[in-house]
DNA sequence: ACCTGAACACCGTTCAAGT
DNA sequence: ACCTGAACACCGTTCAAGT
C-alpha cells in the first residue's frame, strides 16, 4: 500500500470502485477517504474525474440501470417484456440497494430517462393510446421507484441488525400483530401475510394490477 | 440570544422546531447546531429527549403523516375516500418534501403503518377480496411512496436552482426534447407532455389506474 | 494534464461537569 | 432529572505544490 498507481485513473475506474464499496458496506461506507485508499491515490485525483460525491453516486447508478434496460428482450410480446424489465429492475435494486435510494433522489438523471424510455416504449407497443400513455408510464415508473425505496430501506436495516431476512420479517410481523386490532384492523390482519409473502411475487402482482388497470381504462366504452 | 430557556424542553417542542427548520431550509439545514441555536439550549438537552438524528426525522415525519391519515373522511364512499386520502398524502409531501425522502427510508416506522392501515382499510371497504387485498395495498402504498420520493427530489433541485417550478420543468423538457428521437422515441415525445402536465392530476390518474386494475382483476371470471 | 495530501470548514455524538 | 458546551472522531471539498 501507499505505493503510487502506475496506470492512469479514469471516471470509469473510479465509478467501478465506488460501486464495489457501496455493495460491500452500504452507502455509509462510500467516503472519499475509503475511495483514495482503494485506488491508492489522492483526493484531487478523484475530483479531477468526478465533480463531487453526488455526481459519483449518480454515475454508479446510471451504470447499473443501463445494464438492465439495455438487456433487449427479443421476440417477447410487450406484456411479457414489461414484466421482464420490471423484474430486472427489481432484482438489480435488490442486489444493489444504494441504487434504489439514489433513484428516488435524482430523477432527472440518465438512469431514470432509460427507465422511462423502456417502460413507456413497451406500453406504447402494448397499444396504450397516446392520451393515456404518459400518465400510465408515470404511474408505473413511480411504482417501481416506490418499491426501490422500500428495498433500499430494508437492506439498510438488515445491514445494521445482523439478523437475516426472515428474522427481520418475523420481527416486523410480530410488531404489527401486537397492534390494537380495534385501532389497526388491517395492519393487524396483514401481519400474517407479511411474514409469509414473497417480495418478488408481490412486486409482480403490483405490475399486473397496473397493466390490468391500463387495459380496463382505455378499453371501456362507457364512463 | 445565549440566554437560558426558562420553560422545560420536551420531545414535542424539539420535533416541532426540527420540522420548522426542515420546512425553511430543507434537509441539509437540520443540524444539531441549528437546533440548539433555535431552542437556546445545548446538545445534551436534545439528546436527552431524542435518541439521535434519525429518530428526530422519523418523529417529525410521523407527526405530519398522522395529521393526514387521521383526517376522517366522513360519509364518503370508499373509492372517493381513497382518492381523498391519496391526494392528502400527495399535498402533505408536496408541502414538506423532507417527509417524502424520509418515507422512502424507514418504512417500518409508525408513519407507514398509518398509511397502510388507512389505504388497506379503504380497499377492504371497497370490496377487494382478502386474497388480493395485501398485494393491492402494497402496490398502492408503493406507488404513493414513489411519487413522494420524486416530489422530494424535485423540491431539492428547485431549492438549489433558484428558478421556479415552470422554469425547471421547461429545462428538463428541453433536455428530453434534445435527445435523439431514434434512440429515445418515447422520452423525446414525452417532453411536450412534461412541460404541460399537472403533477396532482397525473398522481390522481395513477391512483385511478390502480383502482381500475384492482376492480378488473378481482371481478373477471376467466383467466 | 494529472496527481498528492495537508488543511479547512463543517458534521453527529459523547460526557464530565454543573444546577 | 435535566441541562451545558468543550471535545472527539469523523465528513466532503479545496488548493498549493509536485511530476
Amino acid at each position: 500500500m501507499a505505493k503510487r498507481r502506475t496506470d492512469g485513473l479514469s471516471k470509469e475506474v473510479i465509478v467501478q470502485a465506488a460501486a464495489a464499496i457501496l455493495d460491500d458496506g452500504g452507502e455509509a461506507a462510500l467516503t472519499f477517504r475509503a475511495l483514495t485508499a482503494r485506488l491508492s491515490t489522492g483526493y484531487g485525483a478523484i475530483y479531477h474525474h468526478v465533480a463531487n460525491k453526488s455526481d459519483l453516486l449518480a454515475a454508479a447508478t446510471d451504470a447499473v440501470i443501463t445494464r438492465v434496460t439495455s438487456n433487449a428482450v427479443v421476440d417477447a410480446e410487450p406484456r411479457e417484456a414489461l414484466r421482464t424489465v420490471s423484474l430486472g429492475l427489481f432484482d438489480a435494486i435488490d442486489a444493489h440497494p444504494w441504487v434504489g435510494a439514489q433513484l428516488s433522489r435524482e430523477p432527472w438523471r440518465p438512469a431514470l430517462v432509460e427507465i422511462y424510455e423502456r417502460i413507456g416504449g413497451l406500453l406504447e407497443a402494448l397499444g396504450v393510446p397516446e392520451r393515456a400513455l404518459f400518465d400510465a408510464a408515470g404511474a408505473l415508473v413511480n411504482y417501481v421507484l416506490g418499491v426501490a425505496g422500500q428495498n433500499a430501506a430494508n437492506a439498510r436495516l438488515l445491514a445494521v441488525d445482523q439478523g437475516d431476512r426472515s428474522a427481520f420479517l418475523a420481527g416486523v410481523s410480530a410488531q404489527w400483530a401486537s397492534l390494537d386490532p380495534a385501532r389497526y384492523p388491517f395492519v393487524h390482519k396483514a401481519a400474517t401475510h407479511l411474514r409469509e409473502h414473497d417480495d418478488r411475487e408481490q412486486f409482480l402482482a403490483g405490475v399486473d394490477i397496473f397493466l390490468a388497470g391500463i387495459a380496463a381504462l382505455h378499453q371501456r366504452r362507457t364512463s
